[in-house]
DNA sequence: CTGAAAGCGCTAACAT
DNA sequence: ATGTTAGCGCTTTCAG
């Protein structure tokens, strides 16, 4: 920096001011230092810039896996709206491990992120107190709570999955089953399923239970022990339209006519819903906006405003299509 | 940290070799250091740390899109090599723009990250002028170039492009057709799918190009053009998994049997492959583990080994299942 | 094994 | 519109 200002005849600041207040400069002194920066190749060393003026401009994202794509539209957005405004993306997984949370949680602490998007976190009281205590702005995905931790953008995945319900109840169904995990939000949505078959007087909801991180594979053996635990099965409903589509491969596999013989749902509505045969009747999700919206409150946040919005329900909707 | 160091009786430094080299410190006063740093909740600050050291422990990874499954599991293995040795992984997405691409690897410098993981980076001169300028290590991941920017760990695309028809041709189909993007590594698959024809003297490759982005909606209609452009068709080679379930789910919903009217082949082999009816034919490339090559050998160069590995050869195999 | 001094490269107040 | 003066919070020599 020291030779740029050299250079093009200016000082340190002068040169620091071309770089982030280029407004506050006269045209002539500010095409001088430009074309010094161009002339040295000078890199402005960000490091250095985060110390003194105590942003980071890096907002990090925690997700369970980015080996899902449940979450990469999330991610994508997010990134995004980060990437319009000149900010960086850190990125920790979790894989579903509270310890590993922490620890990854920490460490963007450790970084001074100006801004941390927990997508799926979980609730662990002692997570949510660090963050508390770090000041740091904090945008939850995916999921509304009651008293989020700081903002919130998301949408209730109890009524999700009771929308799911109503729905299948709608078309007659009565015998229900879920193939997911049963933590965490998955578990939320487990719990709209079955307050939706309580009341309409259904039979209560047969779970195959499977590890969060399940794919197709997974849920094909489910639903497998489920048919064979009860044979009057009539719809399933699954955590995520990966596990649907796993389940309409079996079905396929079985010759299981879907849906006269087995209702199947999903929810996400991920690409795979519209092409997949016969396809998918899901629950739609707007996943890429979460990831900008969760961007851009956290950006308005960092930017001083105190009153910002601090939930933001982007709602979800049942689509139906030939599975169930 | 002067708060710890008062706390502890120590000086400033001690408190940091508590931190950075506990193995240099008596152990009694270790144990009075961070009994201190726990009571008082101290968060050392990565980012000082980084300007006084010149080493960030950030590693930045450029991937084409996240959005994208084919690139998630290299991803998910380059995050847990760095994890593992307290790296944390900055994330970039080019959407297969170079000027995107170009500013992204721009910021990346800025931040002085300590190695960059380039995924299908396109090779634009004067990018790899930067990076070579900026002397930071670099991988290249998901290619081996004849002369890489600095290390590289992949396969060859021309040589599992070239596999793939070879297969095709074994298994006696003539006419064949390829579905994916004509450019960047894609492009070389196809080049190595037309060598493997002329090899055996087929009739020219139809090919029939969707972008970069594509996905499986497009897949669909491309193979939909082939196949009215040109009745004979045989055995489709798609750049991608995703592609190819496109491709499948477009032959079921037109009651084309597949291998028997039409045999198609994938590329990667996402768990979707294995799953999908019927099975897909596809070229398995070890994903995960050119992410934790990547992060290992840039983390040794990191460490100062000169004498690094400059080029890692994964592989590949095909995988013969039942579209082909 | 521990400490004192000297920065890392930049930005934020104040000046002018 | 530009410059001066102080740091930001840590690590790195170099001494003991």
């Amino acid at each position: 920096m020291e030779d740029v200002a050299r250079e093009s005849g200016v000082s340190l600041v002068t040169v620091s001011r071309a770089i982030n207040h280029p407004e506050q400069l006269a045209a002539a002194t500010l095409a001088a230092v430009r074309s010094a920066i161009d002339r040295l190749g000078y890199v402005p060393n960000l490091t250095a810039g985060s110390l003194a003026s105590s942003r980071t401009r890096i907002i990090a994202a925690v997700v369970p896996t980015i080996a899902n794509s449940i979450f990469s539209d999330t991610i994508d957005g997010l990134s995004l709206a980060l990437a319009q405004r000149g900010y960086q993306l850190l990125l920790g997984q979790t894989h579903y491990d509270a310890g590993q949370e922490a620890r990854v949680i920490g460490a963007f602490l450790g970084r001074r992120v100006d801004g941390i998007v927990l997508v799926r976190g979980s609730t662990a009281a002692d997570v949510q107190r660090t963050l508390r205590r770090a000041r740091v702005p904090v945008v939850e995905a995916w999921e509304l709570p009651e008293r989020p931790v700081d903002m919130a953008v998301g949408f209730s995945n109890v009524a999700a999955g009771a929308a799911a319900g109503r729905y299948l109840v709608a078309q007659g169904y009565r015998q229900l089953a879920f193939i997911g995990s049963d933590e965490m939000r998955s578990g939320d949505r487990l719990a709209g399923l079955r307050a939706a078959a309580a009341e309409h007087g259904l039979p209560p909801v047969r779970v195959g239970s499977v590890p969060s991180t399940a794919t197709m594979g997974e849920a094909a053996r489910a639903l497998a022990a489920l048919r064979s635990d009860c044979p009057g099965l009539r719809a399933v409903f699954c955590a995520n339209d990966m596990l649907a589509a796993g389940v309409l491969f079996e079905c396929c596999r079985r010759g299981v006519a879907v849906p006269q013989r087995l209702a199947v749902m999903g929810f996400a509505d991920l690409p795979i819903a519209a092409e997949i045969t016969p396809a998918l009747t899901t629950v739609r999700v707007p996943s890429r906006r979460i990831g900008q919206h969760a961007g851009e409150m956290l950006l308005e946040r960092v930017a001083g405003s105190r009153r910002a919005r601090r939930r933001l329900d982007v709602g979800f909707a049942v689509v139906a299509r030939e599975s169930a």
